[in-house]
DNA sequence: TCACTGTTATACAAGTTATAGAACAGACCA
DNA sequence: TGGTCTGTTCTATAACTTGTATAACAGTGA
């Protein structure tokens, strides 16, 4: 699994590894029970401060998807096939996905187009083998 | 046309003025032509800065989707039904989505979960006639 | 003229982001 | 035992973002 951060984008560092780790765990390259790097090791990885490193963690474990002991380091806590979505998390996802369609749909793709995005990012997901 | 805005959540207001009007156009509420408050009508209404309200429109005009006149004043620029979409915003539309869809995946909502939540959203938008 | 508009500039308080250094305690290994 | 690594917590700082506040200017239209 290579992940890669862009320091001078938009997106705030710890949140770009947030999202990288919610991908991999969508793809099936993280499953439920791999463990992660420690804190302190991913942050000389990628030149950056081993704090944002840890807001990273704190937000996947806050989303349930990272089980965090002194023990075990971080540990992916779900994945794809853990069990059902919790009804708080749907309603708050769909509407945030009513945002994201509503932007694609103004800036003129069409219905088709968009689910034929969505279809084909779906595909690439739980396709159970990637490198680690 | 009813917006609100929550003051208080952890989207800041701008973003969130710009995301209500992205989706009233989407819904079909606004189309070309239509005329938006000025910045300083809209921004006593809802008992913020104007700047604010500035803000939140000068996104929306480098998004291409408001044209922003002394003359005319804030006026949509696009609809759903003005032309294809630019392939520099598809491309990037579509690595948002792709973080979207991962984290739904992530936590637990199967690939039809998905795909009927946007034909569900995607079903709301486009129905030509909304309050103004 | 007068009121309204968009636009621009400056300033400030509060919060966020990223970095930095320090300290503590549990786990592990030699 | 001693040393090292780990997560965790605390403080501090610089840079940036967010939202508010004033002020000023120029084009528009009644």
């Amino acid at each position: 699994m290579i992940i890669e951060v862009d320091p001078d984008g938009d997106v705030p560092i710890y949140q770009q590894l947030r999202d990288r780790v919610v991908e991999a765990i969508a793809t099936g390259a993280l499953k439920e029970g791999s463990p992660l790097p420690s804190t302190r090791a991913l942050a000389t990885d990628f030149g950056i401060n081993f704090h944002t490193v840890n807001k990273a963690y704190d937000l996947l474990r806050r989303q349930r998807l990272l089980r965090i002991n002194r023990k075990s380091g971080a540990v992916v806590s779900r994945d794809a096939s853990s069990g059902p979505a919790e009804p708080e998390f749907v309603a708050d996802w769909t509407g945030r996905a009513t945002t994201l369609l509503a932007e694609a749909t103004a800036r003129g793709l069409t219905r088709d187009d968009i689910l034929d995005i969505c279809r084909t990012v779906l595909a690439t997901f739980g396709e159970e083998s990637e490198e680690s």
